[in-house]
DNA sequence: CACGTATTGAGAATGGTTTCTCTTTTTGCT
DNA sequence: AGCAAAAAGAGAAACCATTCTCAATACGTG
C-alpha cells in the first residue's frame, strides 16, 4: 500500500504553495529546499503516483513541457510572465465560457478549450 | 543567395495548401507525394529558412511540439479535432480580443494570448 | 522492535525530435 | 555549357525530458 514519504509530503506542499503550475524541475528545485538531497528520478516517480491518485493533474501550454497543479481548483486559465518566466493561476471569470458547446461556422463543434494569457506580472513591470 | 529548389517549393505548398499548421512530421508526409525522394533533414533545414525568411511562423499548442504554418494570416486560433488530430485554423472573430491590453486583478498586464478549442470537427460528427 | 516491501538516489538507458556531417546533386550566374 | 556555392540525402550524433535499474533506505503493520 501507499505510504507517506518526507519526499512525497514536500513534492505535494511544493505544488500547494506554488502561485500556478510547476515544471517537474521546478517541483524538484522548490521541494530541494526542504529535502537537499531529493532526486528527480523520484520527483518524476511521485508526480505520476500523485496524477494516478488524482491528487495533482497536469497542465500543459503552448511550447513548454507538462507543468502540474493540485487538483480540485477547477476551470481557469494561466498567465505566462515574459519577464520572470513564471506561470500565475488566474481566477478570473473566464471570458470563453459562452462558447462552450457552441458550433462554429466549418461544423467545428467545440468541446473545451485553452486560454493562456501572457505578458509582465506585477513585479516585472517596473 | 538562396535558391529556389523543388523541395522548397514543395515544402512551403504543403503548408499553404493546409487547413492549419502542420508538423514538421507532417510536412515531411505531405510534400514526399510530390517529391518522394524527400529527406526529413531537408523539411527542418527549409522549415528553418522559410521561418528566417519571415515566409512561414511557428506555432505552438497545448502539450505539441512546434507547427508551422504560413506568415500573414493574421491574429487567429486554432481548433484541435479529438477525433482525427488535425489542427485547424479558425477565421472566427476572436472572443478574447477585449483582454488586449487591460491589467487584471494581481496586476496582471496582458500583451497577448493563445486560445486554442478542441471538439470534433465535421467530418469527425458522424 | 522487527520485518516485508514500498520507496529512494544515482546514474544509466530510452525515446523522440532536431541537428550535424559529409558526399553528391542542383541551381543559377557568366 | 562551365563553375562555385547552395542545397539535398542518408545516417550518425546530439539533446532533453522522462523512465528504468538496482542496491540501499525507510515506512508502518504486526
Amino acid at each position: 500500500m501507499a505510504r507517506q514519504t518526507l519526499q512525497r509530503r514536500a513534492i505535494l506542499q511544493a505544488l500547494l504553495e506554488a502561485p500556478g503550475p510547476l515544471t517537474p524541475q521546478q517541483v524538484w528545485l522548490q521541494a530541494s529546499q526542504q529535502l537537499e538531497s531529493l532526486g528527480l528520478a523520484t520527483v518524476y516517480r511521485n508526480l505520476s503516483f500523485l496524477e494516478s491518485q488524482g491528487e495533482i493533474v497536469p497542465v500543459h501550454l503552448p511550447g513548454e513541457g507538462t507543468r502540474f497543479e493540485p487538483a480540485g481548483r477547477g476551470h481557469h486559465h494561466h498567465f505566462c510572465c515574459e519577464g520572470c518566466e513564471n506561470v500565475f493561476e488566474l481566477d478570473a471569470s473566464c471570458p470563453v465560457a459562452v462558447l462552450e458547446g457552441v458550433t462554429l461556422p466549418g461544423g467545428f463543434a467545440i468541446k473545451h478549450h485553452e486560454l493562456t494569457l501572457y505578458g509582465l506580472c506585477s513585479s516585472c513591470q517596473d
